[in-house]
DNA sequence: ACGTCTCTAGTTTTT
DNA sequence: CTAGAGACGT
């Protein structure tokens, strides 16, 4: 790696080159943008120009001649805002950027470090990466292989701790320093055969990729000094993104120039659940502290306030929500524009109403049949808290004919049918790749099972081969008959035969470690040698007729899906390339022509934004999530609360919120409270509506009454199931709403209702039956039930013994 | 080896 | 309630 300035003529001249990106920018965006140099932290809220000022800033670092395009870090976590960066900064160059091989996402440039110096964590450049459903298979054989119960040890829950580890940065020796538990020891050392297994295949999780990068930045200063050298400036975007692991990869990489700037916003971090640490950004000021003796000067904060998205009132509102939390930096957003329309709040009096009224409300909106004009239903957006909540409104849509997009169901590359066809590609390109074997091998079935499938293992376990080849020495030694035994044949032979057409089809991966080159992402293609063959697989092992055979009403779509996935094989020059992308870009966005009213979570919801948005089920123990709080108490409180900032932050014109007092909770009918968040919300800001037919107060309040602002009271009034509009909206449903006929006490809000139950309390569930308490941490209790056993459980399910009869089950 | 049954658990998600 | 995973039977 050389040196890479200009000569000072050149740079002086690039210098003087006139900045018309610049025009337009506030001032704290400028001061954002032209504050090159040192470290630099931009707390950017939430519609304030997060974007324009990174790639702005971007801009004016090429264009001043600091940095060419390759000399430039600049990190993102989804592919989507990596690749709109790269958009925006040629729009602002007025040409396209050739180069910025570096801006990408965390992953993705680690995986461009790791594959050069694979070899130094024992791994392969042309190492695969698995997916979550590899890595929970692989999970699975480790637990097995140990023989341990697949019940105390959930491959799903070692799987989250390993994950939660490799986010914290920890190999396996360093989670034994950290915390070596009784519990924990078991786990480590599943995490270090986890770790063996993907040596031995040559294969990397996502985790992994950030922490074999780290391991190699510590154990070989060479390696990191020269990249170092290399990445004059860098950028992060989403900084209160990021986990420990990332955060220790910038810092080291930073060290070179500590030209580092990052843009964040601590009120927008949303997924701490994730491994995200809010502390980076707090952190961020004691690492980069001025040095007086190496004359370095400390980190530049800049603020950005001033918000172009939203209304004044729903502005407001969002920064009386999120003002409740007490771990933040602090910002106060403000906007110019006028004033608009307040903040609108409505209860219903179910989950089946509100999805009715938002329904058409939504449908009104989007024929200019409301006083606030035409909102297009593409410009609307219903966003929730969890996905199940999803439904409801899919419900509706469907029988009212409103069209909707789900945004975040299962995506593409993640469908059982495009998996498997992947396994043969990536089975023919690689013969070792012994997970992707085990996929395929029955699958169309080929009489392959338990039995067959334990015999090639053994074999290949013997010779220390993989797997396809244990299977070829079965065929060869005939130690499988009948039809199982020809169907293998057949198997290994034509995968041997795809193995060839592969590596014909396309040289060897190129041996360039040379940091300099620009690998385009997607060479242009010569011919479609591949994706022939890619078919030829498809079609000769049966998997395209296993589909065409099947009557299930989704092999259609399986079918329209494989063939989509040829298609995407063009956008590529081989099969291998395809792999290769395909682990790290798991997006795939069709763009659609059609108005649709979008339904999403708010985590999904993150840095987009809808004229209309329609927040329900603010409810407690729905929003906030009971289980945040459970788990990770006012830590996940102020999380919840940062969401719903987030939520009401999406809306540029109208927000919507609305609640239900009752809803089906796990096929259970529970009265449900307001959500707190609601009462946080400062009441001038605030309009609470009257649910059409519903009107005539006065009929007393059926629904519980909640003893908290009048905002609530008001909102809770609207809900008098025994009016007259309540019954006429029964009879007019298709399927009528039934009342609840138990409505179960409300669940405990904050404890302070809650009897308590030490150790020893008879108690009874609702489910388990009767059981003795045996331990109590908050509000879970351990209880060992005379019929279930030993469970934990929530104290709000359970009532003392003696009370049980007064509660009708 | 495969289909049917029972049981169980049940946020948020990118790469 | 309901989807998915394992157990169990044929």
């Amino acid at each position: 790696m050389t040196e890479t300035s200009l000569p000072l003529s050149q740079r002086a001249m690039m210098a003087q080159r006139p900045a018309p990106y610049l025009e337009g920018l506030n001032a704290a965006q400028r001061a954002a943008v032209e504050a090159l140099d040192g470290p630099v932290l931009v707390l950017a809220g939430a519609g304030t120009g997060k974007t324009r000022v990174l790639t702005t800033r971007i801009a004016h670092l090429l264009n001043t001649g600091k940095a060419r395009p390759h000399e430039v870090l600049a990190v993102t976590f989804t592919n989507k805002a990596a690749r709109e960066m790269k958009n925006r900064i040629s729009r602002l160059m007025g040409e396209a950027i050739e180069g910025m091989p570096w801006l990408g996402t965390f992953h993705s440039v680690a995986v461009k470090i790791l594959r050069r110096h694979a070899e130094l964590v024992g791994l392969n450049s042309s190492f695969t990466i698995l997916d979550t459903d590899d890595q929970l298979r692989l999970m699975k054989q480790v637990i097995i292989a140990r023989g341990i119960d697949e019940k105390k040890w959930p491959a799903r829950q070692l799987a989250s701790l390993i994950d939660h580890w490799k986010n914290r940065g920890w190999t396996p020796e360093q989670v034994s320093a950290a915390e070596s538990t009784e519990f924990n020891r078991l786990g480590i050392t599943l995490y270090k055969d986890y770790q063996n297994r993907l040596k031995n295949l040559n294969a990397c999780d996502f985790g992994d990729l950030l922490l074999h990068c780290l391991t190699i930045f510590l154990q070989h200063p060479d390696v990191l000094g020269r990249y170092q050298q290399w990445f004059r400036y860098i950028l992060v975007d989403e900084y209160q993104d990021t986990n420990v692991a990332q955060y220790l990869w910038l810092r080291l990489l930073a060290q070179g120039y500590r030209n580092i700037c990052c843009v964040g916003d601590d009120d927008q971090s949303i997924y701490g659940w994730r491994g995200a640490e809010v502390g980076n950004i707090l952190r961020f000021e004691k690492d980069f502290a001025a040095d007086e003796d190496k004359g370095r000067a400390g980190p530049q904060v800049i603020r950005l306030e001033q918000n172009y998205r939203s209304t004044p009132h729903i502005l407001a509102a969002a920064s009386s929500v999120i003002a409740g939390n007490r771990e933040r930096l602090g910002k106060t957003l403000w906007t110019d524009q006028a004033e608009g329309e307040k903040v609108r709040l409505i209860g219903h009096w179910d989950g089946e109403e509100e999805a009715r009224w938002i329904g058409e409300e939504a449908e009104a909106l989007s024929q200019g049949r409301r006083p606030q004009g035409v909102v297009g239903l593409n410009d609307q957006a219903i966003l929730v808290r969890a996905s199940h909540q999803m439904r409801a409104f899919e419900d509706r849509f469907l029988t009212i004919g409103l069209p909707y997009r789900v945004i975040g169901g299962p995506r593409f590359y993640e469908r059982l049918e495009i998996r498997d066809a992947m396994a043969y590609f990536r089975l023919a390109i690689t013969p070792s790749d012994d997970l992707a074997f085990e996929r395929i091998v029955n699958t169309p079935k080929r009489g392959l099972g338990d039995k067959a499938q334990g015999l090639i293992r053994d074999i290949a376990r013997g010779h220390e081969e993989p797997l396809l080849s244990g299977a070829r020495r079965v065929v060869d030694g005939a130690m499988l008959g009948g039809k199982g035994g020809a169907a293998l044949r057949k198997f290994v032979q034509d995968m041997d035969r795809w193995h060839d057409e592969v590596l014909s089809a396309r040289p060897a991966i190129a041996e360039d470690m040379v940091i300099e080159p620009v690998v385009p992402d997607a060479a242009p293609h010569r011919d479609h040698n591949h994706i022939r063959l890619a078919e030829r697989m498809l079609e000769d092992s049966g998997y395209i007729s296993m589909w065409q055979n099947d009557k299930t009403p989704e092999a259609e779509g399986r079918l329209e899906n494989l063939k989509e996935l040829v298609k995407a094989l063009e956008e590529f020059d081989s099969l291998q390339g395809f792999l290769e992308h395909v682990a790290l870009i798991m997006d795939n966005e069709k763009d659609e022509a059609s108005e649709k009213i979008t339904i999403m979570t708010l985590h999904g919801a993150k840095g987009l934004e809808f004229p209309a948005v329609w927040l329900p089920g603010w409810e407690e123990g729905i929003f906030p999530s009971q289980r945040s709080l459970d788990e990770t108490g006012n830590r996940g409180l102020e999380e919840e609360r940062r969401l719903a900032y987030v939520g009401i932050t999406r809306a540029e014109q109208l927000c919507t919120i609305s609640f239900a007092a009752n809803r089906r909770v796990f096929g259970q009918w529970q009265s449900q409270l307001p959500s707190r968040f609601i009462d946080e919300i400062a009441e001038e800001h605030v309009d609470v509506l009257t649910a059409p037919g519903l009107y005539g107060g006065g009929y007393g309040a059926a629904a519980p009454s909640y003893g908290k602002s009048s905002v609530e009271t008001r909102a809770s009034e609207a809900n008098v199931y025994n009016s007259p509009g309540w019954r006429r909206l029964q009879t007019q449903s298709a399927k009528p709403a039934t009342p609840p006929r138990k409505i179960t006490p409300p669940a405990a809000l904050n404890g302070e209702i809650l009897p308590d139950f030490d150790p020893g309390a008879r108690v009874f569930h609702q489910k388990f039956g009767y059981g003795t308490v045996v331990s109590a941490d908050g509000d879970k209790l351990g209880v060992e039930f005379d019929k279930a056993g030993s469970k934990h459980v929530m104290s709000s399910y359970v009532v003392a013994a003696d009370a049980a009869s007064d509660v009708p089950f």
